[in-house]
RNA sequence: UGGGGCAUCGUCUAAUGGCAGGACAACGGUCUUUGGAACCGUCGGUCGUGGUUCGAGUCCACGUGCCCCAGCCA
């Protein structure tokens, strides 16, 4: 075995590792850095499962860093509980974070250090107007701030205020430091954002030393840089605080502190919910405080705690953050996506054993003595499956498939599941029916002769007559033996809401009645927990309390690590199986299909009706709509031209030089963005040299294009461009149509596809011809071409 | 409301202006001493309206819808 096959990459490929792909190859980093720095305000969840995987796997596939950074700027929200409770979840993901955990607050003394820095610079100032007061000074989002009065305040008085802040001087709230940056952004968040304020309380690590805290931005900024992240990711709303961070490393990076480590640049990604759950700190503490679960580590919870404490793997939670997908919008992810990343773990880990969860009595009338069977832990797949031949014990120990067993006695009184038997079976029963026969798993075919109800007329005991091997059997199903078999007591978890979207319905709620921040509770599940008494196989006895087994037909159990004793066995239900018989047997009851959850309603009417109504036109604007339409430019474009004076200027300039009508669409369509952002770096007589090139038949579309793209960006003129490369559209039949032939002939295939109907692949083929010549053939001509070949 | 972000199968996610692809789910089948797993197959999508182009999910315009910002929280 090689042990130089690359490590498979944890994050597939997005928008971000196109980044980093691009800094990598232009130079701009040795090496990546990310990090990943939770609040410790609160347990972990699978939000920020999912958004350490996003920092951790990039880091690794890129054969980086990344940083476990506590974001302790807080300290009246923050506890060293929180913070070990982060860590521990951390580990136990997985996540390598190298010799130590940092902290924000191990910055404090340089974070304080730059922020004296922004002062002497003039870029930070103190300011002393009250919470209130800066509120109402800062303006609307249609209404520019106001300076406060201590904005213009010297670099001494700052200086020496800032350093009483320090010393504690002053009360909570009498004076805050601010960046100076513009107080009339429409970016709300650039408007002399806090750097820092002050806070009299105990933090968790700092104890009394400090009485200021430097705020999100500005440490995250700083920190980011001290660690030597380089690539900063976060969530999308985080967006408009970029300008800050950027603006900060634009005064403070390059200098001590910040002279030796790269300067760092932040990323969003959208977040990612989870359906049927919450995940906001806030609404988990109700559901813990309402008394609606047992607590944060309740299986039922969306916390790490909780999912570990059920008995979901952390390589279970990877595999699923591995499978959500990163982009730039926020999403929620379908459950069946978690559910399935767990079933796909446990399905090779976890060993088969037998319970019964709602037993139902058997006696079976022709065994006089007890018979031990030895039973496989694992079917035939798993092992066939096995890349080393070997499969594990219980206890882990890895062994041959036939040393993996274990023994199990069947006796005269047995268990089976209540709905293993059915005295008016539905269609496509495959169990037990009053005469019918099945099979006991590994243990032989039964039939059932007879049976006792009790006075409601439910079946509380079958008599049955073991057959010999070779009888035939509707199906297989599970069993224990009566008086060999343990009880235990099974907790069986399901969603923790009713609804896929509980906030979304919640939203959705206030609007008719009294808006309730409350309303998502109304959600809840009540049958997210059943606890059934039942029982299981001796064997479990021996085995690790942490075995997760799957008892078969069942789903998969673990032992509940706090509540499970030696005499009183208590199992959590990991997940279920999957059940397309549950599914099918529902679906011909026609009770259940009027309890049918009703179509989705969250979801308003995203599709619209009826036509776009343009923006009225001014009178001037009116005017030179007219004129352009006059001119001969297509009805569309002149609208354009008339609301842009930008852009209309420009054509103007260009027309001296070639038909106006031809221009105005290279003007709006191509040149729009690059113009009205100032960023064009071409010329209007260099946009006419190029559609004259077109006019005359010379170049064709993509070439002018592709040279304008560049001239765009470089400046230069573009019908320069197009001829130093020797670029002119062939058109030639003859020259043309050896190329299609050998594209053709290229793809066997694809013509067969396309002669079958398939025709979009004519833009396909048209695509290769342009690719083969750079661009230069004629495509109306080749496309003429293809037809023609092709018939 | 000013600014910003975003919109592709039911869900998540791909597609230098050139074949709308993959995964999960669902559905059907094969196999199976688990109605599990595995394997094979099927279904299904570019928010709308115009425009540019030989060709638009991608570029342009106008709409529509969702999310974020007016904490001395993060």
């Amino acid at each position: 075995m090689s042990t130089s096959t690359p490590k498979p990459r944890l994050v597939s490929p997005n928008f971000i590792t196109e980044i980093i792909d691009e800094d990598l190859k232009a130079g701009r980093y040795k090496k990546i850095v990310t990090r990943f720095p939770p609040e410790p305000n609160g347990y972990a969840h699978l939000g920020h499962a999912i958004a350490s995987y996003i920092d951790f796997g990039i880091a690794h596939d890129y054969g980086g860093e990344c940083r476990l950074r506590m974001d302790d700027t807080n300290p009246e929200a923050e506890k060293a509980e929180y913070a070990e409770a982060l860590i521990a979840d951390m580990r136990w993901l997985g996540w390598d974070w190298g010799p130590r955990v940092r902290y924000a607050s191990d910055y404090f003394e340089l974070l304080y250090q730059m922020a004296e820095r922004l002062i002497q610079k003039g870029l930070a100032y103190v300011d002393s107007v009250s919470p209130e007061e800066m509120a109402r000074l800062r303006g609307t989002v249609d209404q520019p701030g106001i300076p406060s009065p201590y904005r213009e305040r010297s670099v001494e008085e700052n200086l020496d205020l800032f350093r009483r802040m320090r010393a504690g001087e002053f009360p909570n709230g009498a004076h805050v430091l601010r960046a100076k940056i513009d107080l009339a952004s429409p970016n709300m968040k650039l408007r002399d954002p806090v750097l820092y304020r002050i806070v009299h309380a105990e933090h968790y690590r700092t104890g009394q030393k400090w009485c200021i805290y430097p705020s999100y931005d500005f440490a995250q900024a700083t920190t980011d840089a001290l660690d030597g992240v380089t690539h900063s990711l976060c969530s999308l709303e985080f967006v408009d605080n970029r300008a800050i961070y950027d603006w900060l490393m634009d005064h403070l990076w390059g200098e001590p502190p910040l002279d030796q480590t790269p300067r760092p640049r932040q990323y969003e990604f959208g977040r990612r919910s989870l359906e049927y759950t919450v995940v906001s700190k806030r609404k988990l503490r109700k559901l813990v405080e309402g008394g609606y679960v047992r607590g944060w580590d309740d299986p039922r919870m969306p916390t790490l705690a909780g999912q570990r404490r059920r008995g979901v793997r952390p390589e279970a939670i990877r595999r699923f953050a591995g499978q959500v997908g990163i982009s730039r919008t926020n999403r929620t992810v379908d459950i069946a996506l978690l559910e399935g990343a767990i079933r796909d773990d446990l399905n090779t880990t976890a060993p088969r054993v037998m319970a019964v969860l709602r037993p139902l009595k058997v006696v079976l009338t022709n065994l006089s003595e007890p018979r031990t069977v030895t039973l496989p832990y694992w079917p035939h797949d798993v092992i066939r499956e096995s890349p080393d031949g070997l499969v594990p014990l219980p206890d882990g120990r890895r062994v041959k498939p036939e040393q993996a067993v274990r023994p199990v006695t069947l006796t005269r009184e047995l268990y089976i599941e209540q709905d293993d038997f059915a005295l008016n079976p539905p269609k496509g029963f495959k169990r037990l029916t009053p005469g019918g026969t099945v099979r006991l798993k590994m243990a032989g075919v039964i039939r059932c002769d007879g049976y006792q109800t009790d006075a409601q007329g439910r079946v509380t005991e079958l008599h049955c007559t073991l057959l010999p091997e070779e009888a035939r059997a509707a199906g297989v199903i599970h069993w224990v033996s009566a008086s060999e078999a343990v009880p235990a007591e099974f907790r069986l978890y399901d969603r923790l809401f009713t609804v896929p979207h509980p906030e979304a319905e919640a939203r959705e709620l206030e609007d008719e009645e009294a808006p309730d921040d409350h309303d998502f509770l109304r959600f809840v599940n009540p049958k997210s927990l059943e606890v059934v008494q039942g029982y299981i196989e001796p064997s479990v006895l021996a085995d690790p309390k942490e075995t997760r087994y799957q008892l078969e037909r069942n789903g998969y159990f673990w032992q509940d690590p706090l509540d499970s004793q030696p005499g009183a066995l208590v199992f959590n239900r990991i997940v279920t199986l999957k059940d397309t018989w549950a599914r099918t047997a529902q679906e011909s009851e026609p009770e259940a299909r009027r309890a049918a959850p009703k179509a989705k309603t969250t979801e308003g009417p995203r599709k619209t009706q009826g036509a776009p109504s343009e923006p009225p036109l001014t009178p001037e604007q009116q005017a030179r709509l007219e004129h352009f339409l006059a001119q001969g430019v297509h009805e569309a474009e002149a609208r354009v031209l008339a609301r842009e004076p930008r852009l209309a200027e420009f054509l103007m300039q260009a027309a001296q030089k070639a038909p106006m009508a031809l221009l105005a669409n290279w003007v709006v369509n191509d040149l729009g963005a690059a113009l009205r952002s100032g960023q064009a770096k071409i010329t209007p007589a260099g946009l006419a040299g190029l559609v004259r090139l077109l006019e005359a038949g010379e170049i064709n579309t993509r070439i002018a294009k592709d040279a304008l793209a560049e001239a765009l960006q470089t400046g230069r003129d573009p019908a320069e461009i197009v001829r130093e490369k020797g670029l002119k559209q062939v058109s030639d039949a003859g020259a043309l149509e050896p190329i299609v032939e050998r594209i053709l002939a290229q793809h066997p295939d694809k013509v067969a596809a396309y002669r079958a109907g398939k025709t979009g692949l004519l833009g396909f083929f048209v695509g290769q011809v342009m690719r083969e010549t750079q661009g230069q053939a004629n495509p109306q001509r080749v496309q003429e071409l293809v037809r023609q070949k092709l018939g």
